[in-house]
DNA sequence: ATAAAAACAGAACGGGCGGTCTGTAAACTG
DNA sequence: CAGTTTACAGACCGCCCGTTCTGTTTTTAT
């Protein structure tokens, strides 16, 4: 059935769907470059390309687009943990390294960081996305709790151990522009990583269904 | 004697460090509560209970009053870390808790990462703030290897775990809103202080010299 | 084919923002 | 005590922001 009779998507709902994905796109490099504050609808709208009805057509309120692109985020940043350039299972130490380098410190992650501060403060985006967000942290914890155990076994205590980890990982986000050197950086990931080690340790039985 | 005769500080520079003093707590609230982005002249002004014109002369541009906000709470924040409750050194456990609940999750440390984060990409404000900010952290850390140590007696590691532990505490600030219960973050705390205390730990020959 | 609805496009607008500018009182200086 | 400087006070302004509103085009339903 490579054709679909009965379509379910529209040309419409394609169509709808491209520009949000453009927008949130370039709202995404608006907030790791400009910070939530700077950006604006005309500051999107310029690097999307698009008119700005069409922003405001799609997302009505300026919190209701950063939510939407809140979301487009978290879905992005779920899966790339655990399968990283390698199709099995990371080691600790490099399941830290690429959580950094590729999740947390990277665009999109940059991003997420500006927008979970704005929540803080901003009751409306807060309302928005209290619920995924929620939904997201329990799902990413699952998702580690399936790979990777403490050295205890205790399952709650490997969400505690993965949550620190994460929690550090956007705080250094934070600290990052005023890091002595580069290399302290590294040194300061590296001496994390190798504590994680001694905590956290790949599940001995992998699970035996492994998607794709 | 009321009157000092050799008077360094002036009458004027009292009161304007009075005011400078009154303005930057104001702003601090603001930056608490409102965030970076809605905290605006208009806010402290109501806040502080100061003419518009008290602020403009002070702080010609929004930067500069929040960079000196930024270092009035760097110096305040300096302190508390060693001498909390107790007169002695605390143990490693204590001083994790005391720092999350004495400094970061305060009122001035949800500030600062407020503006940390503006710091980012704020050209500005991040020229305003990089020497005070790289400053502080030297001798924040060199003030905590003073009285702690870690387990392999290495100042460096020492410092490197003092910058991880400042770190998570600050990921946790943005986290602290999405934390399933309260509860949740009470044991993520533990587990992490936990952690650390196998790691660091209190030097064994405390600083013979004691200031105050 | 035609009507309705959705997807844009872009002008318009009120408000609040940061920054400036002028006026006044207090504090220093000689 | 005169004269200058500093510390405020508050009006003012241009700009840009988020939002709304009115067309125009494209898709969809009948």
């Amino acid at each position: 059935m490579t054709e679909t009779p009965t379509n379910k998507v529209s040309l419409q709902d394609k169509r709808s769907q491209a520009m949000r994905a453009k927008i949130c796109h370039a709202a995404i490099e608006c907030l790791d470059r400009l910070g939530y504050a700077e950006t604006t609808f005309a500051k999107i709208q310029a690097k999307a390309n698009v008119s700005r009805g069409a922003i405001t057509h799609h997302f009505p309120t300026k919190q209701a687009l950063v939510a939407a692109t809140a979301m487009q985020l978290l879905s992005n940043a779920q899966g790339p943990v655990e399968r990283g350039d390698t199709l099995g299972v990371l080691p600790v130490y490099d399941l830290i390294m690429t959580s950094w380098n590729r999740i947390v410190n990277s665009s999109g992650g940059r991003a997420l960081v500006e927008i979970l501060v704005a929540c803080r403060t901003d009751a409306e985006l807060y309302q928005l996305l209290e619920d995924s967000l929620l939904d997201w942290d329990q799902s990413n914890l699952a998702l580690i709790a399936q790979s990777y155990t403490s050295t205890d076994g205790d399952r709650e205590d490997t969400e505690l151990l993965w949550s620190i980890a994460r929690n550090f990982l956007r705080g250094l986000l934070l600290h990052e522009k005023f890091v002595s050197s580069p290399e302290y950086l590294t040194r300061m990931m590296d001496r994390f990583a190798r504590m994680m080690e001694t905590q956290l340790s790949v599940r001995p039985t992998p699970d035996l269904e492994i998607d794709q």
